[in-house]
DNA sequence: CGTTATGCTTACGTGAACGTAAGACGGTAC
DNA sequence: GTACCGTCTTACGTTCACGTAAGCATAACG
């Protein structure tokens, strides 16, 4: 079970996910699990995280744009040029995925009509048949 | 200027995108202009593939999740199986659209909420170093 | 206490989505 | 007519995001 601190294989099982990518993002700086000895301990914070980083990625974002999104999600409490930067940064991101809505609302919108012209198609061949 | 064709570079001008990445989608069977002689003549239907498949990358899908709903939009009208595949991947790929707005919309709630808590951090930072 | 599972590092391999370089061909400009 | 531009094909190179295999350490189980 897992109370405060997990396992790679808990993480991987909780998240559908491999120990390989669990590390691989530890290499590219987006998690920082603890260790007890050499074994990975992955906190709450992880998985926050975690939970960021494969959002980011149905978003088709890449890892790099993803590591630094989650900077702004808990800045160095006293730093305050990197929490403005941070902050600047995550303005911009915001306005991004205002446009992405705007985007997908219209993606949603062609696709129903194009299942309904679809729906037309499947019954009038149905009807031309049944003459 | 492009009335019923447009050559490659008009294309590329228009999408933002390189040749190669033009030539690299007819080849994955996601264009297929025309041609004279062997240079490539790009119409509406190409631009209309286009724009939809470039909608689809923003938002993570790869070339082949995005050729087999192109096949969608425009089907082979006296093919009713296909038109009946195509309704049914269709439906899954709206149910998917409609799932990724929710994300969205949960990601931008997020973000709204760091971007307060990153503005507070800075006028408290301002506050304490004026005393 | 030995076996088995879990985890670690290191390193080479892989598939997707292009980039880039080389060489050839055809229209256009001067 | 030739210098040049745009386009073509072919083919090898590159980046990202992991997969996979080898070899070793340690924890867990019976
Ligand atoms: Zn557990
Ligand atoms: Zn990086
Ligand atoms: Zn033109
Ligand atoms: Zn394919």
């Amino acid at each position: 079970m897992a109370g405060k601190f997990m396992t790679i294989r808990e993480m991987c099982d909780l998240f559908d996910v491999t120990p390989r990518t669990l590390r691989f993002y530890e290499q590219k700086e987006l998690l920082a699990p603890e260790r007890t000895g050499n074994r990975r301990l992955f906190t709450k914070r992880d998985r926050a995280r975690l939970k960021l980083i494969l959002r980011g990625k149905r978003f088709g974002f890449s890892l790099e744009d993803i590591r630094q999104i989650l900077d702004l999600y808990d800045p160095d409490q006293n730093n305050l040029p990197q929490i403005k930067r941070a902050c600047k940064l995550g303005t911009q991101r915001l306005a991004d995925l205002e446009e992405r809505r705007k985007e997908l609302d219209e993606a949603i919108q062609d696709l129903r009509g194009q299942l309904v012209i679809g729906a037309e198609m499947i019954s009038y061949a149905q009807a031309t048949a049944a003459e």
